[in-house]
DNA sequence: TCATCTTGACCGTAGAC
DNA sequence: GTCTACGGTCAAGATGA
C-alpha cells in the first residue's frame, strides 16, 4: 500500500544532530526565509491577512529561538572540544592510569568498559569499533570484520525494559548479569530477516541508570523495515528512520545527542510505556523547540497546514 | 496457534595456578 | 595442563495476542 501517494506526508524531521547533518540522506528543506516568503504569499493569495498574521508572528518567534539553540549547541560543541582535549592531554600525561579494572580475568570486557563506555554529561557515545574488535577472540580470524557500534538511549532510570526503538525487529535470546555491572544485559538477535546476521547487547549504563548502551554487530543484510512492520509484532515501538548515534558513523569532532526512542506510544510496547519521564525545563524546552523549529522546516508540514486553512476557509465560505 | 520472552543450563575462552 | 570465572548462546517452558 502506497501512503505516500495517496495523502500528504506529515512526517517531521526532528534532527537531533544539527552538526551531522551529512549523515542524513534527506535533502535539506528549504531555508526558512524562502520557506517563509513561500508562506507569506500563500497568506496574501489566501487574502486572510488576519489567518496568517499570527502565523507569520509565531514562525518569526521561533525562528529567533531556533537561533538562540544554534548558539547554544555551538557553544557546548566549543567546550565539548576544549574538555576532549584536556581528556587526551591528560591520558598522555598518565597513561599508566589507563588500567584501573580491579580483577585481571576477563581483560577484555574490562578494558572494553573503560574504553568504549564514555557517556558524556550529556550522554554522548563515543565507543569506537576498534576497541571492542580488539576484545574479540582473536582465533576468530574472520576475512571480514563484523561492524560494531553503539548507540546510547536516554531512558527513565525507573524503566527496567531493556528495550531500544530503532526501527528494526529484534527477537530477545538471552539475557545475561554480567560482572562489571549490576544490570542484565539482554541480548537480541535480528529477526526482519531469518539470514540477518545482525545482534544487539542492550545493557544500562553503570554511570547512568538511566542510559540504554545498546551495541549492534553485524550489518542488516536487508532494507530497514517500513513503520507498520517494524511495529507489527508485540514490542516493538515507534520506528524512527534516524540512524543511531553511532560513534562510528559520527566523527568525534563534536557531540552527538542521545536520541530517545522511547516516547510513549500508542499501546505498541505495554511493557515500556510508562509515564512521561521527568525532564528538567531546559530540556523539554529544547525539546519543544526543536519539534517547533521541525515543523516550520518541514515543507510537507506547511503544505499539510495550508491545507487545512484553506480547508478551514472554504468550510467558512460555505457556511 | 504462533511468536516472543524468560531463565537455567551448557559451551568456549581466557587468565591463574 | 587443569581449574575457575566469565560471556555468549541454546532451548524448554511460560506467556500473551
Amino acid at each position: 500500500m502506497d501512503y505516500s501517494s495517496s495523502c500528504v506526508d506529515t512526517s517531521l524531521d526532528l534532527n537531533s544532530k544539527p552538526y551531522h547533518r551529512e549523515l542524513y540522506d534527506a535533502p535539506l528543506p528549504p531555508p526558512k526565509k524562502e520557506l517563509e516568503s513561500k508562506f507569506i504569499d500563500f497568506g496574501m493569495k489566501l487574502g486572510a491577512k488576519q489567518e496568517t498574521g499570527p502565523l507569520v508572528e509565531e514562525l518569526n518567534r521561533v525562528s529567533a529561538e531556533n537561533k538562540k539553540l544554534t548558539e547554544m549547541l555551538t557553544m557546548m560543541c566549543e567546550n565539548y572540544n576544549s574538555l576532549r582535549n584536556q581528556l587526551a592531554e591528560y591520558m598522555n600525561k598518565n597513561p599508566a592510569e589507563k588500567e584501573l579494572s580491579p580483577s585481571k580475568k576477563r581483560k577484555s570486557e574490562s578494558s572494553n568498559n573503560n574504553s568504549n563506555n564514555i557517556i558524556g554529561a550529556n550522554g554522548n557515545s563515543e565507543s569506537s569499533s576498534t576497541d571492542e574488535e580488539s576484545c574479540k577472540k582473536p582465533r576468530e580470524e574472520e576475512p571480514i570484520k563484523t561492524k560494531v557500534w553503539k548507540t546510547c538511549v536516554r531512558t527513565e532510570a525507573t524503566d527496567t525494559s531493556l528495550i531500544v526503538k530503532d526501527g528494526y525487529q529484534w527477537r530477545k535470546y538471552g539475557q545475561k548479569v554480567t560482572r562489571d555491572n549490576p544490570s542484565p544485559r539482554a541480548y537480541f538477535k535480528c529477526s526482519f530477516a531469518p539470514s540477518c546476521p545482525v545482534k544487539k547487547k542492550v545493557q544500562r549504563s553503570v554511570d547512568d541508570q538511566s542510559i540504554l548502551v545498546a551495541t549492534y554487530e553485524g550489518e542488516h543484510n536487508h532494507p530497514q523495515p517500513s513503520p507498520l512492520e517494524a511495529t507489527s509484532g508485540q514490542n516493538r515501538g515507534m520506528t524512527l528512520t534516524s540512524v543511531p548515534c553511532s560513534a562510528n558513523a559520527i566523527s568525534s569532532s563534536g557531540p552527538n545527542i542521545t536520541l530517545d526512542f522511547t516516547k510513549p506510544k500508542s499501546g505498541t510496547d505495554s511493557k515500556s510505556a510508562k509515564p512521561a519521564r521527568t525532564e528538567s525545563p531546559d530540556v523539554r524546552k529544547f525539546l519543544v523547540d526543536q519539534m517547533a523549529s521541525s515543523l516550520t522546516k518541514d515543507p510537507n508540514f506547511t503544505a499539510a497546514l495550508a491545507a487545512a486553512i484553506s480547508g478551514r476557509i472554504y468550510q467558512q465560505k460555505s457556511n
